[in-house]
DNA sequence: TTCTGCAAACTTGTACACAATACCTTATAG
DNA sequence: CTATAAGGTATTGTGTACAAGTTTGCAGAA
């Protein structure tokens, strides 16, 4: 979308996620206008576009709240990310090229530098969650499905209005989340979409936030 | 959403999903405003929540048309109904309730009964698309993942955008598939996860367009 | 004839003004 | 003192005007 449009739904989107706006906080128009500089307009415009990705909701006559999840529901999102990012590994080990294969693996060789450099908990927390995204990324796109793509990219980022400083994971969670990378790539280089499947999904449900751990999770077996 | 913007948001719905407009086709916003009966704004409201559900595209500056799908995705798309439809099924097993299988066999009753009234085929067919997206909204809704429902819902209509008059299921065909509904309704009253999730993928899988079956599929296995 | 460039018409993008609705405050009655 | 109703305020919903961009048609040159 042209200037001011778009302008819009990338800061207010910023904001959220940033954490500007906490979850249930209500997001007034006008306000908004003046903190980007465009008109109401374009502001709402951008919010029809976060309700649809799910960051926001919208009551009739009453604004718009930024998201609000229950441990129950972010729980019930890694499941959802568990089964359509698995569905597209399966794809991606059918479809995929080797240009993937290395790309995914410079991702997780990055992360391992970040291992070694010892570095502040944020500025380790910000380059993991950066290299790790990329990763996930690559994966979606070596699926070759551009709207399990879109899906699954409003459902990682989902989890993130949520989860701010806490659940920021240990170098230790880091380390054995990286050989789960290696797995996977390891399975794709192979070909082998059942596998593949399977360690993105063991990933996935492993990388839920220690929080959920602690409650029952809903009994459903993925396969 | 009020009145205008609600209106706009339905009307135009109906529109693409009813034929009016075919895919491909440009949706000119002052047009539509003046078939409905309300302001350009409120369509262009309209106009972003259908494109956030897919049945509609938006070119910046250029205009926003109907989504129009290859044969391949819509193949993709049905892939990816087994998938999200078939773990709401085994969440379904788990969660549902027993009113939730009344209602299920309900519909099935419905189906059966068309099949022994010799109706014209469009009302045949009107009438078992009705009772067969009603089996599926209940199978959703016994899931308990509001989330899940709305990102199915989405995938459910969206092959309705290119596929009208062609691709009506013989009376064979719906015979089949209400036995395919009467077993996954005997796998949730079994309280199987498993077993449902697989009888529903077949099911879906099964009911893939017939142009669809003519060319390779996607050699994935869901499983 | 065909290609290029320019201008007019058309359509979308943005801002703003006003209407409608919900919320909050205050005053009044019980 | 509490509950309730009325009015004022804040915020969203809708329509309209104008700006910006894109497409189309025409004229002129190769």
């Amino acid at each position: 979308m042209p200037r001011a449009s778009s302008l819009a739904y990338d800061t207010v989107r910023q904001f959220i996620l940033g954490g500007s706006f906490l979850p249930g906080e209500r997001l007034v128009e006008e306000d908004l206008a003046h903190r980007v500089g465009v008109s109401r307009t374009s502001i709402r415009d951008s919010l029809r576009r976060l309700a649809g990705e799910g960051l926001v909701h919208t009551e009739a006559n009453r604004g718009t709240f930024v998201a609000e999840m229950s441990s129950e529901e972010i729980d019930e999102i890694f499941q959802l990310r568990a089964v359509l990012e698995g569905h597209a590994t399966a794809l991606a080990a059918v479809n995929g090229q080797p240009e993937h294969w290395d790309q995914l693996s410079q991702k997780a060789d990055e992360i391992d530098a970040l291992l070694g450099q010892d570095l502040d908990p944020q500025a380790f927390f910000l380059g993991f969650q950066d290299s790790n995204t990329a990763f996930h990324a690559i994966l979606l796109q070596a699926s070759g499905s551009k709207r399990l793509q879109a899906l699954t990219k409003s459902l990682i980022e989902l989890p993130l209005v949520t989860m701010k400083q806490h659940n920021w994971p240990g170098e230790v969670k880091v380390r054995r989340s990286n050989e789960q990378h290696r797995e996977i790539i390891s399975a794709l280089r192979a070909r082998d979409p059942l596998l593949a499947r399977l360690h993105v999904q063991a990933h996935i449900i492993h990388a839920r936030p220690r929080a959920m751990i602690e409650r029952a999770l809903a009994p459903v077996a993925l396969l």
